[in-house]
RNA sequence: GCACCCUUAGCUCAGCUGGUUAGAGCGUUCGAUUCACAUUCGAAAGGUCAUAGGUUCGAAUCCUAUAGGGUGCACCA
């Protein structure tokens, strides 16, 4: 007797990098990525309901990180099951420019290759190298989200700084500012002296410091300050106005002190913002270089003097100490004061926080500057006819459920956030970036899009890179046309990122999403973990713990990858990776192929071969059992994934196909399939190849390939894609 | 400082609305192997569920406090 053979394409074991890029054409070439194909090859009814998610565009500055490739898991698994389950999906890419982060990447490079700065090169030089590093960059990036198996419809791709993409912007300005949502103003703003521009205050990151606190007599009082360089015009005391301690004082009384620079006439300030249980509950305020300074001296329509200038050196008023760094002066002032014997004491080793840019900038300085703003407090009409403020839009759009937070507890961080939220500085002083839509000629200002003629001149500054985030929903689906996929697509369904990312990004689209739409940019938030090392830290090339997705990709396979960063991961927790698993669920991609391969086999029994189709052969009542219990593992699958546990889900899946089938069912039928009687042969084989279905279905969003490469095996199928082929219900 | 999260086997984590002897993967130890499986199978060892109280017939699960770890926000002169 022949021994029975799997199909000449079974080599095993089961090898991914020859079967991965096999299956990336296929899919490719079939084009079914795109809704508009799958409706019109017939695979989805047209009228069939529309799921849709845009991609968080990763920025154009780097690689694939890990944070990227769980992203991608997490979406394709989703993506995949809803057009399994006959919804019109639609998955959209992009990237996006990340404007400070990119220009100053190049900035950097330039300077280490060439010793050029970008006053240098000029304004169009710098754009066109950084359009040269920007066009490198994304095709590698593109390539690489590819290889993870990620089924977007590329030809939707949208670039933050595409055509389409820059007219929506200016779009998008000209209407808030017409609605007097976005006005200019002289404000405190944080402002980075290094890279020469303002950053929003979410992109601030306060890094732990140790610095001498100085205690420095102030007439009668006792002020501390770690800054002692912004202390020059300090004329206003000010203390709480129940502090019994200086109950002596009144408000608005004057009072002579001796100062760095000679005496000085000092005005007491009576107000709440100064902390009683703080050093000695006394301070002095630099309104100009401090926003809580600044707000104190609004209220009291106090004077605001500069001390420190754009770059970060001393201004005239100074003194001795003008056309210095701060750097530098603080010790000579120090110095000063000492021997002006001005100085109570010195607590050195003082640890507090320093606010720097978070985007590879420096340290802070505030300043008051003239810049653009979104105005948060003020009442306007939105296009559902309601007259409100975008913060009342912004915490209404969660409340009321039109937007779901999960896991819900980020629910109250959003709210908290809203709450705190200031007057967003939009204006930049980079150069790459949106250009801001507002045109100057002597006293007058004009904002639209293109220019009012000749004698105007545009603004130089541009965008937050975040302002074009906001519209990235509706921006990518042809905003502000009325089209197709506008009406099809949006709101869109799921909106799936880091939770690092919930304030920047994800308030900010409801905001833009509420006032230019009047509707939610998406029915659910999705919230995944940050991806860390096996011990739990974050990876960074500084700790040399990177993981490279494509590293793992090319030893262990995608599917291997993509597993390894599902299951585990609860939402809205941590995912802690290590080679080790990566490597587990390779083992589980083969086994997977073996199963395979061991149920084409025993159709192709050359005793008598079962077609394979449950209503040709003679199912048992025991065939029957099985193939109702796939497909109840199958119903709670849907279930697991309906609820975003996409980690039950896919424990699930692995478990009933490892542990149920292959150790189990198989085991158990070889004695049939072995024995004499052949309509038992002939039930049991049909019975597990209707369960190697229903297993490839339900596995096929969590493991693509390694499904779809045994798909093309089988000797009939139903749909020539398991890609579309119909989820077991 | 305020808020949130975490603490379960050597390691990484499940265990959701309280209900038999607390589970998985990896690792360890022992054994099997002409079999779909070089990546296989079977078995074993291993846990005061951070600690202390409370609610309950019953608590890993609910409540309170404490300790340790993490994150976000606010920063203070």
């Amino acid at each position: 007797m022949e021994p029975s053979k799997a199909p000449e394409a079974f080599l095993r074991p089961y090898n991914p990098a020859e079967q991965e890029p096999r299956m990336l054409e296929l899919w490719e070439d079939s084009g079914y990525a795109n809704p508009d194909v799958c409706v019109e090859k017939g695979v989805i009814e047209p009228d069939a309901e529309p799921y849709s998610i845009v991609l968080p565009p990763p920025n154009v500055t780097g690689t694939l990180h890990m944070g990227h490739a769980a992203m991608l898991a997490i979406e394709d698994i989703l993506i995949r099951y809803h057009r399994m389950r006959g919804y019109k999906t639609l998955w959209l890419p992009g990237t996006d420019s990340a404007a400070i982060a990119t220009q100053s990447k190049v900035e950097t490079d330039i300077y280490k290759k060439e010793k050029k700065t970008r006053h240098d090169l000029g304004r169009e030089e710098l754009l066109k190298r950084i359009e040269q590093f920007t066009d490198e960059s994304k095709a590698t990036i593109i390539n690489q989200t590819k290889k993870m198996g990620s089924s977007l419809d590329w030809s939707r791709y949208a670039y933050t700084m595409d055509e389409e993409r820059y007219a929506a912007v200016m779009e998008a300005f000209v209407r808030m500012y017409d609605a007097g949502l976005i006005y200019r103003g002289d404000r405190i703003v944080n402002w980075d002296p290094k890279l020469q521009t303002t950053v929003s205050d979410d992109e601030i990151e306060h890094v732990e410091q140790k610095d001498p606190f100085f205690h420095f007599k102030y007439g009668p009082f006792d002020i501390g300050t770690v800054r002692p360089e912004t202390k020059f015009v300090d004329k206003y005391v000010v203390m709480h106005p129940e502090d019994e301690r200086y109950a002596q004082y009144k408000h608005g009384q004057t009072i002579e002190v001796e100062w760095i620079n000679g005496p000085i006439t000092a005005t007491i300030i009576k107000d709440k913002a100064a902390d009683m249980s703080f050093g000695s509950g006394v301070m002095t305020i630099t309104p100009a270089h401090s926003a809580i300074d600044f707000e104190i001296a609004q209220r009291h329509g106090l004077d605001m003097e500069r001390v420190i200038d754009d770059r970060g050196i001393l201004l005239p008023i100074a003194g001795e100490f003008a056309g210095m760094h701060i750097k530098k002066a603080r010790a000579l002032i120090v110095d000063k004061l000492k021997a002006k014997g001005l100085i109570a004491k010195v607590d050195e080793g003082y640890m507090h926080n320093v606010a720097t840019n978070s985007r590879g900038g420096g340290i802070i300085e505030p300043q008051i500057k003239r810049q653009w703003f979104i105005a948060v407090n003020k009442k306007a009409k939105f296009p559902d006819g309601k007259t409100r403020t975008l913060k009342e839009w912004m915490r209404h759009a969660v409340e009321s459920g039109e937007v779901g937070i999960m896991p819900e507890r980020f629910e109250k961080i959003y709210y908290h956030w809203i709450d705190n939220l200031r007057d967003w500085c939009i204006s930049r002083q980079i150069w790459f970036g949106h250009r801001i839509p507002a045109w100057f000629k002597d006293d007058e200002v004009k904002v639209q899009a293109g220019s009012p003629g000749e004698g105007w001149e545009q603004d130089p500054d541009t965008l937050d890179t975040w302002f074009s985030s906001g519209l990235w929903t509706f921006s990518t689906l042809g905003w502000p046309d009325d089209t197709h996929d506008m009406k099809t697509y949006h709101p869109t369904s799921v909106l799936e990122t880091g939770y690092d990312i919930l304030f920047f990004w994800v308030a900010r689209m409801v905001l833009m999403s509420g006032f230019l739409l009047g509707e939610v940019p998406f029915r659910k938030v999705y919230l995944h973990g940050l991806v860390r090392d096996g011990s739990g830290r974050k990876m960074s090339k500084s700790l040399g713990n990177i993981i490279d997705p494509l590293t793992m990709v090319e030893k262990y396979g995608a599917d291997a990858a993509r597993l390894s960063l599902v299951i585990g991961a609860s939402m809205g927790n941590d995912v802690k990776l290590s080679e080790d698993r990566v490597r587990g669920y390779k083992h589980f991609g083969n086994k997977v192929w073996n199963i395979a391969r061991f149920v084409l086999e025993n159709q192709q029994d050359p005793r008598g071969p079962s077609s394979g189709r449950p209503e040709d052969g003679p199912l048992g009542e025991e065939d029957r059992l099985l193939i109702v219990e796939a497909h109840t593992v199958a119903k709670q699958v849907s279930e697991h994934i309906d609820r975003f546990r996409l980690d039950l889900a896919a424990d699930q899946v692995y478990h009933f196909v490892w542990d149920r089938f292959a150790a189990e069912i198989l085991e158990s039928s070889k004695p049939i399939l072995k024995g004499d009687d052949a309509a038992a042969r002939q039930g049991r084989a049909a019975a597990l190849s209707e369960i190697l279905g229903i297993s490839l279905k339900i596995l096929h969003p969590f493991m693509p390939f390694v499904t779809e490469a045994i798909w093309q095996q089988l000797p009939q199928k139903e749909s020539d894609l398991l890609m579309v082929a119909k989820w077991p219900v």
